[in-house]
Order: C-alpha cells, then sequence, then structure tokens
DNA sequence: TTGTACGCGTTATCAT
DNA sequence: ATGATAACGCGTACAA
C-alpha cells in the first residue's frame, strides 16, 4: 500500500515504464536495468496495485465459487478441489456461502460482489432458471449440482439418476426386500432429490418390484439431524424397512445412529446406503456403503470449463452452445450393506 | 461488463457525478432526479465496476482467509463462521488453502495475491514469526490457531494447555490409569501440538502420575487415518492403554475404528477423548468425547478483530498493541469416555 | 531497448 | 443540488 511504481522508477533511476516491464517480465529489458529495478522493488517492498491492474486490464484472475454451506463435507470436498485447481491456475476463489437462501443467490450473481470475479461456479438450491437467465451481459458461470433446464449456462455433475439407481439396485441384488429411502424433497424443490428419488423408482421397477410410498421418507434438509429423525420415524412406523438408501451420506450417518439406538444391526437387520462418497463413510461403525461422485473431477472440470468460457469471452470468440459435462461416479460397497447373515 | 456510469448519465440526462451520488445514495439527491437514474441503471444493466472503485477509494471489501485443508471439518466450520460473518459486515472473503506448505502461506501474506484483500486471517502450520514480521507496511494479519511469540499479530484461540488438561483430568476422574496420548508432532513444528502434549503432561502431573512416553505417539498429520495407524501401534506394543486424549477429533475419530477393529469396546476397554467438538463425533459410534472450542467464536471474533485493525487503519489512528483474545472452550462428554464398568 | 502520454471507471474536490 | 475535472496506479500505443 503507498509505494508505487513511480517510486520503484525514482529509485532505480529509470521510467515507470521499465518498472512495469519489469515487474511483468517483458522479453526485451537488459538486465542490468532489470536487477536496478528488482532492488528497488526489494529495497521499497513494493507490490503492484491488483485493483489498477484489474481496472487496467479488465481481469481479476478471480474465480467466484457459490455452495450452500461450507462445512457441509460434500461442499468442502468440492471446495478444497476447485480451490486447489484454480489456485494452480493462478486464479484466487472468493467463497460465497448462500445457507439455502436463494436470495443470497441471486444476489451472488447479480449484487456488486459479483463484479469482482470474472466468473462464477453456483452450486444452487433453487431452480436456476431465472438464475442463469442474465448470462449474456454477466461474467460466464458454471453450475454445478442443480442443472438449469434450458441449456443456458454450463453443467458439471453427475447422472444422478443412475447412481441413485445403482444404489437401489445393489440393495437389491444383496437380497433385500423391503428397500426404503430418505430423502425426498417435500418443496420438490431440489432437482437433485428428484432425480435421486426417481433413480430409486426405476431400479425397484426394473427389478419387478412394487413401489410402496410408506417406504419414501421426506427431510427438510441433507444434515446427520435430519436422516437419524427420518430413520426414527421409518422405525417407528410399523414394519420396518430392510435396506435404506440415503440421498446423501449425511442422512446416512444419521441414519446409522438411529438404527444403533433402537437395538438393531448393520447391516444384518438393515442395510444402508448413502450417496457422497465422504471419507467419513470410510471411518463410521460400520464403515458406509455409498455411491461416490468424482468431486475432484468436478471440481477441475468446473474450473476448466469456466476458464475456458472467460478466455473465449476475452478473446471475443464466439461462445459455443452451453454444455452439460457428465462426470463419472462408482458404486463403493463397505460395510454396511454387505450381504445379511 | 461494459456499461459505465456515464453510459447511465447519458441515458438519464445528468452528469456522471449525479450517478455516482445515487449509487452511493448521497444524501443531497432530489428524488425525482434518483429515480430517472435508477431507471437508467436497471434499463442498461448497470453494475460498477469494482477494481475501479477499489482503485479510487482503496478498499476492496475484501478479506482473505488462509487455511492448510477445507475439507477438514475443523477448517471448515471455521471458515463457514468467518465467510457468514464477514458477508454481515459487508466483506467478501478469498479462501487461500496452503496444504500445510509453508511456502505457500507466505506467498499468501506476500504474494501478489494478497493484495486483493484488505486483511488475513491465517491459520499457520509452522512457525508464524518470519511471516509476521512485516506488518508494518503489509496489511493487517488475525493469527488463529498458531501465535507467533513475539506479540507481532493479534492473535485469536483457545487456552491449548488448558483445554488439553481438562480432557485428560476427565479422563483420571472417570478412573482411567494408562492414558495415552496420540498426536505429538515429531518436528515439533507446530505449537499447537506442543501445547496439547503439555497440558496432557501437566494433567498427569497434577494427579501425582507419572508421564510414560511410550503412551504417546507422535502423527506425521492430523487426519483420520494417522489416528487410525497411531492406535494401531499402540495395541500392538504390549500393555494396551485404558484412555486415550487425541490432538484432534479426527484422530480420535480414527483410532476408535482401530479399537473396534481390535475387537476391543469404546470405553469399556479403552476410552477416547478428542480435540474439536466437531459435530462428526456427535454421531460417532461412540458417540465422541471432545474439548469444543468455540469455533463460531472464533470466527467472529478474528473477523471483527481485523475489521478494527483495518478501521484504524484507514482512519490512520495509531494502532494498539497486538492482542491475544482467549476464547472459551467447553468439555463436551459423550459416550466414548463413559465411566468404565 | 526505453521514455512519454493517455485512459481504464470511480470517487471527491471545487465551483456553480 | 448538480456539473466539470482531477486523481487513484497501472499497462501499453507511440515515439525516440
Amino acid at each position: 500500500m503507498g509505494v508505487t511504481q513511480a517510486d520503484v522508477a525514482r529509485l532505480a533511476g529509470v521510467s515507470q515504464r521499465t518498472v512495469s516491464n519489469v515487474i511483468n517480465n517483458f522479453p526485451h529489458v537488459s538486465a542490468e536495468l532489470a536487477a536496478r529495478v528488482n532492488d528497488a522493488v526489494e529495497q521499497l517492498g513494493y507490490s503492484p496495485s491488483q485493483a489498477a491492474r484489474s481496472l487496467r486490464s479488465g481481469r481479476s484472475r478471480v474465480l467466484q465459487l457459490v455452495i450452500p454451506e461450507l462445512d457441509v463435507p460434500y461442499f468442502a470436498e468440492l471446495a478444497r478441489g476447485v480451490v486447489k485447481h484454480a489456485e494452480e491456475q493462478g486464479f484466487g476463489v472468493m467463497i460465497r456461502q448462500t445457507l439455502g437462501d436463494p436470495r443470497r443467490e441471486q444476489d451472488a450473481l447479480e449484487g456488486s460482489a459479483a463484479e469482482y470475479a470474472e466468473g462464477t461456479i453456483l452450486s444452487a438450491v433453487g431452480p436456476v432458471e431465472r438464475l442463469a437467465r442474465q448470462s449474456a451481459t454477466r461474467p460466464p458461470l458454471v453450475l454445478i449440482g442443480e442443472r438449469s433446464g434450458a441449456g443456458v449456462a454450463d453443467h458439471i455433475g453427475i447422472d444422478d439418476v443412475a447412481a441413485a439407481s445403482a444404489a437401489t439396485t445393489h440393495l437389491i441384488a444383496a437380497g433385500r426386500r423391503r428397500i426404503a429411502f430418505i430423502g425426498a424433497d417435500p418443496a420438490n424443490s431440489l432437482r437433485m432429490a428428484e432425480m435421486r428419488h426417481r433413480g430409486y423408482r426405476d431400479a425397484l421397477r426394473a427389478a419387478g418390484r412394487s413401489v410402496d410410498d410408506a417406504l419414501v421418507v421426506q427431510t427438510a434438509s441433507y444434515h446427520r439431524a435430519d436422516g437419524a429423525a427420518a430413520m426414527e420415524s421409518l422405525l417407528r412406523a410399523g414394519r420396518a424397512p430392510d435396506a435404506v438408501f440415503c440421498a446423501t451420506d449425511l442422512l446416512a450417518l444419521g441414519a446409522l445412529r438411529s438404527v444403533r439406538r433402537a437395538g438393531l444391526a448393520v447391516p444384518d437387520d438393515i442395510a444402508v446406503i448413502g450417496f457422497d462418497g465422504l471419507e467419513e463413510g470410510e471411518y463410521s461403525a460400520p464403515a458406509l456403503s455409498t455411491v461416490a461422485p468424482d468431486k475432484q473431477g468436478i471440481a477441475t472440470m468446473a474450473v476448466d470449463t469456466l476458464l475456458a468460457r472467460i478466455e473465449a469471452r476475452t478473446q471475443g470468440a464466439a461462445q459455443p452452445q452451453p454444455r452439460d459435462i457428465v462426470i463419472p461416479f462408482s458404486l463403493v460397497v463397505r460395510e454396511s450393506s454387505g450381504l445379511a447373515r
């Protein structure tokens, strides 16, 4: 703060232009001058003003990541990957936390804060159609998780229906008869919930099973406590299921605790499988089976896609159609869905 | 992007100055003009350039949070609190991830990226003396976790020694005789590890117990896997402990799994207590006892302290001496350290 | 190879 | 209450 290129130039006895050249290591600078400038920089503790640089160049080298909650492990792992990869590409990451509030999502995209970033990676909790509308003039937007129906923005994610179906099919193959689903969304606002629910139903039908809606329980949110409460209600409601597919690992971890407290055994009495591939599930008792999206892949691809958009934009190139990039997932069978005795 | 105050002024038929006044809702603007300007803003989809604003005002309203790993739950919870509180104060948060690399810490403070932020909250993994040195000319720095010995920067944190002592004393009071400690730092680079280790020893001595170094195991890091490995080595090494205090909850969660896999029971055979107060510990089997720092308190206080420094700096006020603010912790007794039968 | 001069979009000082 | 104008620090076209 305070010390400018002009100060450095004065001390080094060169023009400001030369200082700028040295800073941005421009090809044609005599080694001697460069040394003198670097000395002066060192001596004054000069560091370039990002604000001026950004105003001048129109580039901030900052990305914005908008997620619901930083301490939900799935988002934390995602954020780790995004920050890491962005830094490797020379970009910083501003993180905004919506806490599930659609107004905050809106504000993150339209508010003045948005102007810092050259682009946004958004994991929305609500419908994204409205949000993504102004993409023409706004900085590029890449969606993860919820996708926009209209193909109005790039989307990176896994095939939720197929993944949910794989989890359910695994339970069926393990010989389970009464397979419950925890995590349906009452408001139907999350397409994610809808898709995982659909995958569950699809798998059941494909196996010739009927779908028993008494075994489908809605949750207000996707935290451990919701899973615990949902499982309790399932256990209270007469005939208990012999397997449960939870829409997130956190729900599953909560469910695990409720089963345990009810004095039942996992997987002997009830098999449990989650969704997210959290490391936490490797250490639960029993270790949690799960459907694991390639989170690092999602993070990397989201950053790369966004950077490509930004690049094209600054080049004034024609923007290709928004793409929907599907990232692979894997079924991770651990203890909680082992074959029943 | 592209549309400036001048464009808005032209459309509204006023001077650019008036537009600026309306944007920053300056007191003296006729309601009629303001409406016209706002219309034009709406119509053009104008939003102010943060770069220009920041260059002009010298303020970016951005804070920098530097932590080792975003997906370590302790840091994730901390980051949540910091981002939340900073946003409430009108500040965005750039997150940098050091992955435990001291060079990245250095770079976060000195590199050009640092210039974006008006101040930095740093959770260091290495010695901070060097890092904090240049505080005179650099933006303000607030330390969380590791503290600098010299009182060269503000520090927010709990009393690690007292907290570790409380955990150990709890184990002693529960009748445990052979209490192990997991998490000592071989390189001794983390003062945190040293302090928690010291608290453990202090409590033992205060109870008239001898300290058996065979029960102290070092870990390379503070993740679940390290805790699991450490516990295994403890179980392999002859006489097993009947209690373990782990320097972090993650270590404890790993230890829990190793005990389970060895066919032993927690807390009957071995009591376990961790450190961090993670929500994850409420759902482990058994639920994990822990020492819980007031994480939201740390986050809030770190932001407030940093903001106060920034304020004083922009006011040109004299900077008070760096403070060391101690945040309370609480002992959370859950199942894993219940009384042995 | 290096110096001079201008403009990026804002805010703020000085008049009116 | 509003309009002209300077300056924030940097990058670069143009000139030398």
